[in-house]
DNA sequence: TGATTTCGATACGGTGCGGTATCGCAAATT
DNA sequence: AATTTGCGATACCGCACCGTATCGAAATCA
């Protein structure tokens, strides 16, 4: 790939810049959506003009995919030595991400590009749900191991389901605690 | 709850512009959703003035909340005598409504809208997921009474994280059938 | 018939955003 | 030092929409 060709004159871009950039547009995601969202506003944000942005991105959409290319963090696979406490890290975890404003609002975006472009939804898949729901495997594989669910637990499919569920109660939120909800369906789907 | 109060002088509303309006509005929120359909693109589409909207809603929650009321059809209740009967009844009709074209598309944008705009995913709660989720329960009831499964089953939930698989299974097509990839998920949780 | 109300149409001022261009300055390469 | 590119700022044009107002025609009631 690209391996610092540096060569080119001029002034580089700020990069205090960009990050002021990807910051502002997180935040303003959080705040007001993705639909409401204006280049204008992430540039007055940043402290930064309008060019800097267009110089960078030419829609709103690659920027926010990259803004939130920018906070991805690594797939964790919990092993406690016990299949509920496995879980519980694992809604904790989905909780901590999807709870807050801003991860509400990723999800909601995620959500909305997935449903209406098949292209974004199938990059999604492969480069985000995958590896969780592969990592989610090997969490129910250990279980099956310590005779804590049945053998023949289909465990992509639970995943799908556990998936799902969480999507669905953040979009309509449930009245009791979305972990405790969440939680409880689980319950029902690992027998 | 009809008052028949006709007193008043002058013309009155039309039904057909009205019905119109109705219309305009339930074909632009499955095109281009709820956040992106003005006003005035409603009434052009209906063929109506602006002013005939203005005069009958304050604002866009409260229209959409009407057609979406509107076609509120009679949700129905299959009673075959066996839960796995009925269970596949509501599936197969669910799966009529999502997996056309235009369904399909109509509740990605209904799902994009509600999880950016919580005012709209409350309105399409309350007046379109509610009175499912109770004749669901009403489903789940008989079968207990059946005895085809546990009488503390929470039929609420079962229908939340059944509504969530498919949902999930609709933005991300699963290799086999939308179906049966359904029925299984639910034989999970049916238990 | 006359009063009243709604009709579709159109125009209006206001707002906010998109996207481009330009400006004078800053920071890098050669 | 000369050149090249990025910088923030601002101005600009065009557009879509909002919400209101106004119009003449149509529909209804007293």
């Amino acid at each position: 790939m690209n391996n610092a060709k540096k060569k080119s004159p001029g002034r580089p871009r700020s990069t205090t810049s960009h990050q002021a950039i990807l910051k502002a547009a997180l935040e303003l995601l959080s705040e007001v959506g993705f639909e409401a969202m204006s280049i204008e506003a992430i540039a007055t944000r940043a402290g930064v003009g309008k060019t800097t942005i267009y110089r960078r991105y030419s829609s709103k959409d690659e920027l926010v995919a990259d803004a939130i290319e920018s906070i991805r963090e690594e797939v964790l696979i919990p092993d406690t030595g016990n299949l509920w406490s496995d879980v519980d890290t694992l809604i904790e975890n989905a909780a901590q991400i999807t709870l807050t404003p801003l991860g509400r609002q990723s999800v909601a975006m995620i959500i909305s590009s997935a449903s209406s472009n098949p292209g974004f939804a199938q990059i999604y898949w492969e480069k985000y749900l995958q590896p969780r729901r592969q990592s989610f495997a090997i969490v129910i594989e250990r279980a099956k191991a310590r005779n804590e669910v049945s053998t023949d637990l289909d465990a992509g499919l639970i995943f799908d389901a556990m998936s799902g569920i969480m999507l669905y109660a953040l979009i309509f939120p449930p009245n009791e605690s979305w972990t405790a909800y969440v939680r409880r369906a689980l319950s029902l789907l690992l027998g």
